[in-house]
DNA sequence: TTGAAAGCGCTAACAG
DNA sequence: CTGTTAGCGCTTTCAA
């Protein structure tokens, strides 16, 4: 037998077995085994695997030297090993709850290699997953009985994703935007963010502050919302809501029923950057100047709003996401937490 | 043994083995394993193995049987359990040529998550790591030795790292830019869109056209900087080129070095968008109209470029990942392949 | 508290 | 061409 072969200070056997010969390539062998940390610690494999992973009952002393064994072995668990046996799994989902199979933008985009970029180190990997807002079951129950997968990020979340996740997912997901008793959740200040444009507005002499928001179906844009018409009462100024969506036509659209509705509007407070772009381009076409006329807040802070001299608010979504990445790792039990969320004025507010 | 109690016909036994009861949901468990299909068929599982994968001889009719099987059981390989016994790996890794460790950009995250998406189906992950661009020995070896890692997508190529790159990656491995003898590359048609930006120009009546190069430590950027050479050589103009890089403090650089030297240049043709933004902000601030006295086109085709009007040309990411991915899940042995980038003609040029 | 042993689902050598 | 057998590296029972 190989393994009883092999000395205790050999860490890369110099014995290839035959069906290495083949396509796969001899190197791709782990350097070290859980094996080679056991020998070395002088104890056995299953006592090795429980001073490592905290699984099981083991004396102090051996924790320490196993430990120690693993540590100048460089010893990294396999995670493929590792995930055949516990059913962990070895990928991380990002699943995007939404109705267009086309879920690609940049705002995914950063979750998914902020996600790849955490887990990587780890041996894990991660994918992209659409989840249908209106039967999101079928999906999330397959995902639930798929072993490959560790855990889940979800990235816009509705209720009844929440809802109808399924127990085998629980404590293994992690939301970004709202959560529940069961589902942890990580989210930008969307709150503080409208608070802290209406408030710069306000400061800069503007009265007449109009907001377009998220996508109503989307519940972490309402949060927002709350806040928006709450600061524009504290200030004693009317509130002026109409619905929108993230795309720059819901911005035009929005802006062009604020206008109709209250010609008066001297500013709008957008749901996102994209809208805000949309809403210049309907006010310049209405013959409104920039910031003369109408102030434009965005949110966001995406490159094209500081080539556009756009105000807006930073949006730190890679930190959100390595938060809920981690957050996943870790056994999904962390309260909710919002990321602070700052005003970067420039030209158009 | 529990293997032997089991019913033909029961896909997913009953009797759940006590080590599920924890932590792990019992419906972690795969529904249909490679063991149900074989009995189904009526054959051993090694056979099933081999109709399936087409790693051994079978019969035509066993085959056949088999795959019926699978089929109607609708199974699905265990990629954990694959990986484990053939070394094949879970995951595959978007491998950045950089020097800084931050290696986030939009254009890494547009490849990463179309990635993401392309292996997700197959059960496996994708994960991000940087290789240094001095000495990428050590990371390219750790990476061969990695078992967890299927294959290679790498980004940023140089010449150092195709030749520095171990044997073991040789076949998993795929350059998104310049490739070698054994490493298949796909890109974007660089010298097209150089080209077509030029032709363009001088059809407008520019006469006077200068470059601004991408990174010169980038090899496939080489390859637009000869095609705008040739083309402007070609249609009888001065040959007008500037080292620059992607960035917009390149371009502004660039744009102030080319004025400096050919006052009189009466267009510029950037390495990407960004570098075109650049180049467009030192025009301003120098007193020249764009596109009055100046014409600038730039490459990418970006959201912020739409916003501008800036005239560019494509750049097809998700293509590129998307077949970069699926040629590393082929075995890496397909030829160069570029794709086409169309000009988009806006306020610019 | 520890070790022996079983086995996750699959592939590959080997003998028939 | 097929079945038997032996594991991949790890975790988890179970008995000591």
């Amino acid at each position: 037998m190989r393994r009883e072969a092999l000395p205790p200070d050999d860490p890369a056997p110099a014995v290839v077995p035959p069906w290495y010969d083949g396509s796969v390539p001899a190197d791709a062998r782990p350097a070290v085994t859980l094996e080679h940390v056991a020998r070395a610690a002088g104890v056995s494999r299953a006592t090795a695997s429980r001073a490592l992973t905290g699984g099981g009952p083991v004396s102090t002393e051996t924790q320490r030297q196993v430990r120690a064994a693993a540590e100048t072995l460089g010893y990294v668990a396999d995670p493929v090993a590792r995930a055949l046996v516990s059913g962990r799994g070895t990928r991380l989902l990002v699943a995007v709850v939404s109705d267009s199979p086309d879920v690609l933008c940049w705002y995914l985009a950063r979750v998914v290699t902020a996600g790849a970029q955490v887990l990587a180190p780890e041996g894990l990997g991660v994918g992209v997953v659409p989840v249908p807002r209106q039967r999101p079951a079928g999906v999330l129950d397959a995902l639930a009985r798929d072993r490959t997968v560790g855990g889940i990020v979800l990235v816009n979340t509705t209720e009844q994703v929440l809802a109808e996740l399924p127990r085998g997912l629980v404590g293994r997901t992690v939301s970004i935007g709202v959560g529940s008793a069961t589902v942890p959740a990580v989210d930008v200040d969307g709150a503080g963010a409208a608070r802290r444009r209406v408030e710069h507005l306000v400061r800069s002499g503007r009265r007449r502050i109009a907001m377009i928001t998220g996508p109503s179906w989307l519940p972490c844009t309402h949060r927002p919302v709350a806040a928006f018409r709450a600061a524009v009462r504290e200030a004693g100024l009317p509130v002026r809501v109409v619905p929108g969506g993230f795309c720059a036509a819901d911005g035009a659209a929005g802006a062009a029923t604020v206008l109709a509705r209250w010609p008066d509007t001297d500013a709008i407070v957008a749901s996102c950057d994209e809208v805000a772009f949309g809403a210049l381009a309907a006010l310049r076409r209405s013959g409104r100047s920039v910031p003369g006329d109408v102030a434009v807040a965005g949110f966001d802070d995406v490159p094209a709003a500081e080539l556009t001299e756009l105000t807006t608010t930073t949006h730190p979504v890679e930190d959100i996401a390595t938060s809920a990445v981690r957050a996943v790792l870790d056994g999904a039990r962390d309260e909710l937490r919002y990321f602070p969320s700052e005003l970067v004025v420039r030209a158009s507010a």
